[in-house]
DNA sequence: GCGTCCAGGTCTACC
DNA sequence: GGTAGACCTGGACGC
């Protein structure tokens, strides 16, 4: 457990329209940092990596969706010096979105038959991110070749057990675990503890290769172009095409066998057939349609799937 | 109760 | 370069 006693207060003003419930809490579940976030009652208690270190965050909407301000409570293990202290307000900013005009999106999406529903239902919900690319590394194995219900299993057991505990503000969160502690820990010993099956050769590879060379961070990748961020993101072991465009601030079309049962119904009107070549047909039809909006397009049409059914009169549930 | 199938991909060997 | 087969586990399903 790692005490969090030094606190700083401050506001972010995110650029409008900006909806505090929707991005923090997205309607199809997604967590904002950790699965084990606290909310309660418009307040959110989360714990993240910031500039390296565990960050605990307290954070309150303090304003309308048009008007919007989120007052922010940082709590650290040792305070900061001025200089990184704004990094880490202006680092947070970011992984909230805040710094994202969603204008032109909802210019495209507006014209489109599909989104137009979506940021019509979602208006203000902006995309989030981590400062580390890590977590949603060992998110996107976890999620390989099961369902739901496991891959939940597992994340629980793997921040559970290797995590680190932020505790701070009277609440104790899991943050996701560091890779040099994942890289210390044998593959066979997690998959004995947590049951991660053949996951666990991979995320062991994988925290050892970010332990032992790094990896540029999100925002560095942002920097780089889409082709580039994605070639390095494919030479991370246990990475492969669907996991690199979950991951790609680029963004990519991440199509699974679930969503591709979903988009299949969106574009030709019926569920995925013929396998890898149904999955390659959707994601090619999304490319093609929505461009470089693909991945603000699928997180919004994904977490609008329940307004989505009603409005286009389709069954866009999981199956 | 038991056996079989398969799920929100990736890697490797083989051609 | 493309492609089949293996890979952990546990829940759903049929019998």
């Amino acid at each position: 457990m790692v005490e969090l006693p030094h606190s700083f207060i401050f506001d972010i003003r995110p650029i409008p329209p900006f909806d505090f419930e929707l991005t923090v809490r997205k309607p199809a579940g997604w967590s904002l940092f950790t699965p084990f976030e606290v909310y309660e009652e418009g307040t959110m208690w989360t714990a993240t990596d910031l500039e390296g270190v565990l960050a605990g965050l307290k954070l309150v909407s303090e304003g309308t969706v048009e008007r919007p301000g989120v007052g922010v409570e940082l709590f650290l293990e040792e305070s900061p010096g001025p200089d990184r202290l704004l990094n880490m307000k202006r680092m947070l900013a970011h992984d909230l979105g805040a710094d994202y005009d969603l204008a032109a999106f909802y210019h495209f999406g507006k014209k489109d038959p599909i989104l137009r529903h979506a940021v019509e239902d979602l208006k203000g919900m902006h995309s989030t991110s981590q400062s580390t690319i890590f977590p949603d590394a060992l998110l996107s194995i976890l999620l390989q070749m099961t369902n739901i219900k496991r891959s939940s299993q597992m994340m629980d057991c793997l921040l559970s057990r290797y995590g680190e505990l932020a505790k701070f503000d009277g609440k104790q969160v899991f943050g996701w675990p560091r890779p040099e502690r994942v890289a210390r820990l044998e593959a066979a010993q997690m998959a004995a503890e947590c049951k991660f099956g053949y996951r666990a050769k991979r995320i062991a590879n994988l925290a050892r290769r970010f332990a032992r060379e790094g990896f540029p961070s999100f925002e560095e990748l942002e920097k780089l172009g889409a082709e580039e961020a994605k070639r390095l993101l494919l030479e991370l072991p246990g990475i492969g095409d669907y996991s690199a465009d979950i991951i790609n601030p680029h963004g990519g079309f991440p199509i699974d066998t679930w969503s591709a049962d979903v988009f299949g119904q969106l574009f030709f009107g019926e569920r995925a057939k013929e396998g890898k070549k149904g999955i390659d047909r959707i994601k090619k039809e999304g490319l093609r349609r929505w461009g470089k909006w693909s991945w603000l397009a699928f997180f919004y049409v994904v977490q609008d799937l329940g307004n989505l059914s009603r409005r286009l009169d389709m069954d866009l549930r999981l199956v």
